[in-house]
RNA sequence: GUGAUUGUAGCUCAGUCGGUUAGAGCGCCAGAUUGUGGCUCUGGAGGCCGCCGGUUCGAAUCCGGUCUUUCACCCCA
């Protein structure tokens, strides 16, 4: 007896239907970046593990996927690590390969690698699958795709503004209300300077993001235990406490920055951004959140971060800018800025909110029914003329009983069925029938085309 | 990684105190209905009760482990 088979935890199966859908986002989302003159490539799914580790954090390297070497991998493998059970040093002897973490990082290095063949600024979206050994929870998968676009190679903050202005096409077109939540690492860099923390930017960027989920109180308890002085948390409580308009809470950082050129430096990039985003038709709303942090630490500039007003789910985009990511693999000075597009969460919440379009459920237009081989063959010549016309037409394959045939189209949503038995090939004509309306006449082909393409 | 939680038919879920042959609705297949689907009626198929072990005369039910699901933390798209 076979056993039964399942798929590895945090991953998932898509059926034909729910391909349509994802495939749906994955061209919408490809459209408006391709409108912005971005190009696509693709990288392999497993790096070199020296590629990935260090660029994610402690808590990333953990989460990494790593691959066995092949052969016998445990020959090379110190005796002493063995006997010892030290995972962790064990792991560089038998392991050399990873899995990608997200597609941010195989850019830098895959520019790197070709950065004679480009010109820059480079402008690149890749989607593809990346993957976490995280805990899977709902919207949190240990496969899921990602939608990145980057530009690399230059400092303008126009690349900002383009990216904001992208999430709001993307996100108008498939029909999800969206925040943009925006900030500025320097502008976080800056507050740490201030209240004299500046060696402690990770813990108290880290406390202040959860401002929002678990309120001042506890985010104050939480950077005590850190390790920050009470004068420091006592600095840092007029800026949280900062409210109203984003040029208000500006005007008031460029206050508090007075002294910080960093931060300084962060709030003039905010502004400018803001600004520029104002002057034009961006539908979406931009609020500029000093809690919002994010974890990857090779953000320097501009941070971003996408919520769905509608539903209740963790980002659905986010990304920033990384002023030295290219560094790390040997090329200096080069800037870039990206974002990426949660493809499984947007997914999620097209589900969740029934946001498709009925056009993007319908595969098949019209189906001939098979009468025989005979009126099968005569309907496959009609078929063909169909489809150089542009119609998604199939024929059903087995001379099987009508009913079959017409349940198949049925759950299948195909608005027409074709009858072409004896009477009809005999006459040169096709019957068509609504399947919603159950109406059906004879007709010539040239009228079905006209009834499709008017 | 830490702490909880879930698992019974393709799907959603009942299943009493441990007790004979594990049920329902939906779906699926067939017939009523030979070239006309959805509605109705009739019949049928489909289960290692997640998996492994233990307790017991006897386990879907109790116990342990494991995998999976969901949730909080952590972190994140």
């Amino acid at each position: 007896m076979a056993q039964k088979p399942s798929i590895p935890k945090g991953t998932r199966d898509f059926t034909p239907d729910e391909m349509v859908r994802r495939n749906y986002i994955f061209d919408s989302i490809k459209e408006v970046f391709q409108r912005y003159g971005y190009m696509p490539i693709e990288t392999p799914a497993m790096e070199n593990l020296d590629t990935l580790l260090g660029k994610y954090g402690d808590e990333g390297d953990k989460l990494l996927f790593k691959i066995l070497n092949s052969g016998d991998f445990l020959n090379k493998a110190d005796d002493g690590l063995l006997a010892q059970k030290d995972s962790n040093r064990l792991t560089g002897q038998i392991s050399e390969k990873g899995l990608r973490y997200d597609l941010t990082v195989p850019f830098a290095r895959f520019v790197v690698q070709h950065q004679n063949e480009l010109s820059f600024p480079f402008k690149r979206y890749q989607i593809q699958p990346v993957w976490r050994a995280d805990r899977p929870q709902k919207g949190r998968y240990r496969e899921f795709f990602q939608c990145d676009v980057d530009v690399i190679g230059s400092d303008s903050l126009f690349n900002e503004v383009e990216l904001i202005q992208i999430v709001d096409e993307v996100f108008r077109n498939l029909g999800i209300r969206v925040v943009i939540k925006l900030n500025n690492r320097k502008v976080l860099a800056g507050i740490a300077e201030i209240i004299g923390e500046a060696s402690r930017l990770t813990d108290i960027t880290v406390a202040i993001d959860k401002l929002e989920k678990i309120g001042l109180e506890k985010v104050n308890v939480e950077l005590s235990e850190k390790g920050l002085t009470d004068d420091a948390i006592a600095k840092l409580q007029p800026i949280l406490s900062l409210s109203g308009s984003n040029s208000g809470k500006l005007d008031q950082l460029a206050h508090i920055f007075a002294s910080s050129e960093l931060g300084t430096k962060g709030v003039e990039e905010l502004r400018e951004v803001l600004t520029i985003v104002e002057s034009l038709d961006v539908e979406t709303g931009v609020e500029l959140d000093l809690t919002l942090a994010r974890g990857l630490n090779y953000y320097t500039g501009a941070i971003f971060e996408v919520k769905a007003l509608d539903m209740q789910i963790g980002s659905i985009t986010g990304g920033g800018r990384y002023d030295d990511l290219t560094g790390i693999f040997g090329l200096k000075n080069v800037s870039g800025v990206g974002i990426s597009f949660g493809a499984d969460r947007i997914f999620d919440v097209m589900n969740q909110l029934e946001l498709y379009p009925p056009e993007v459920t319908t595969t098949t237009q019209l189906m001939f029914v098979n009468f025989g081989p005979k009126e099968g063959a005569h309907c496959l010549k009609i078929a063909s003329q169909l489809r150089k016309e542009g119609l998604k037409v199939e024929v059903y394959p087995d001379s099987a009983k009508m009913k079959k045939q017409m349940t198949y189209a049925n759950k299948k949503n195909i608005a027409f069925v074709a009858l072409v038995g004896e009477e009809e090939m005999n006459a040169g004509t096709v019957t068509l029938k609504n399947m919603e309306s159950g109406e059906q006449s004879a007709m010539k082909v040239e009228d079905i085309i006209r009834t499709f393409t008017e």
